[in-house]
DNA sequence: CGGCAAATTGACTCCACTCAAAGGAGGTGG
DNA sequence: CCACCTCCTTTGAGTGGAGTCAATTTGCCG
């Protein structure tokens, strides 16, 4: 596979400011995020347990495996990763998020994360004691129902990302992915940018650091796509998700 | 790959008995399934809201891709698959479920069911309607807790199956995953049946059926168990369990 | 400018897949 | 009760897609 790869280490500052004044109302990830279901009122009461965090630099980390775990955290800005070393000393990525997605599910049941989530981009993210939302929520229905819900589509995600696909139909199938989530967050979908680099993106698909750049070579060859670096542009959408599709019934 | 299989089609009688009385104080699973941390008088209102199956025979599916959500189900006795079907024709299955396992919860996000869910062996389930089990969970906070453990298991163990693994990994991975389920169960860890196909476990695998019997063949040649068909015994647990292991720190 | 990590490209290798065939095991019907 | 059929499993032989190894190019940052 590869070698183990950058990781900032050092003392870690605190992540969250004194309790500021969040406002998940006037917030631009409104409709994305876990409030997005509640009334006025509710998102209010909300706001009393969120902590915004100070901006947080590529490769600072939020979670170590090991952490005791008593917050998730939405995503506010930027990008992050996760992670986990396997016996090998190789870094095994698990997944990566975007503004409005929360981080932390997968460490609930044992109250301990299994996982590293470290920035790739300047980000911030809006940290949430889970206990008090897991209470909150017993009291907002739909709150609790944004809950499942996103736990639901992890799970679906996952299953999902389980199919023995190739090269191409992996890496079509991620260049969508994140096509689409850009667009629901109002940014361009034929254009974007890539916060991680190929051997994150390698590791995440299961697939060689050299496979990653063949296949982006080829999909350009193609005319599929245009990459520079770090920028993608998508020049035929449909044929990507005709790569990608993997029709279910 | 390997092509389509078994699928006992046919009209499908209702599953669900007139409501009986179900007792999950007196159920072996008491302390497996989702009413296990509920104190007595929870029990009893959780009763109330549970549906006892009929028997399921091997082939019968309780759900279907396209199925309208509505309830989870906890596997009361048998083992089911779950499993889509690709746009090849081909069946990629998802998972195999246990007693005290509980189906359904990628469905809740789209409320319709992605996967089709078969037993393999007679089974038998018990048929949570998922609001009421949401809305209980609301007055009863051990309910909500186990809900949100169960998924957070889920989705934490999908995120172990991604890794990059050798066929031998995988199978070393799901023998012992089987071991320490059917052990927590009651059962013996060191000697069961596998209720499904070599060509499921392939398929869940990701790995082509012959490869399935050409490592569990190398497997017993190595003296590490000993496998006659259906029938697993395993020898040298600490073997596989090293050969499972995939520590993360 | 120099040093270094990321990305790309090429040559070769190998693990798991495919194709093919032969044994079981279980079910059905005569 | 046996013949037959079908599906599952096993085993062998050969192939191929992605990995590995290695060298080069590119971009970035001090």
């Amino acid at each position: 596979m590869d070698k183990p790869a950058m990781s900032t280490e050092g003392p870690t500052r605190p992540y969250f400011l004194e309790r500021s004044q969040v406002a998940c109302s006037r917030c631009a990830l409104g409709s994305l995020c876990l409030p997005r279901k509640l009334d006025p009122e509710s998102t209010r009461q909300f706001e009393n347990i969120v902590n915004k965090s100070r901006p947080i630099q590529p490769g600072e980390h939020i979670y170590r495996a090991g952490d005791k775990f008593q917050s998730i955290a939405a995503v506010r800005a930027g990008c992050f990763k996760s992670y986990v070393i396997n016996k090998s000393g190789e870094e095994q990525v698990l997944g990566f998020y975007l503004p409005g997605e929360i981080i932390g599910f997968d460490a609930i049941h044992e109250k301990v994360h299994k996982a590293n989530v470290v920035a790739l981009d300047t980000s911030s993210i809006c940290g949430l004691h889970f206990d008090s939302v897991a209470e909150m929520s017993r009291q907002l229905p739909r709150l609790q129902d944004e809950l499942f819900r996103i736990m639901s589509s992890q799970i679906s995600e996952l299953e999902a990302n389980a199919a023995d696909l190739s090269a191409e139909e992996r890496i079509a199938r991620l260049l969508c992915s994140l096509a689409a989530r850009f667009a629901s967050r109002g940014y361009s979908s034929s254009e974007f940018n890539l916060s991680m680099s190929r051997r994150d993106i390698a590791s995440h698909l299961r697939l060689a650091t050299e496979t990653i750049s063949r296949v982006l070579a080829r999909f350009q060859g193609a005319g599929i796509i245009k990459v520079n670096r770090k920028k993608v542009n998508i020049l035929n959408v449909d044929k990507l998700k005709e790569l990608a599709r993997r029709d279910t019934y």
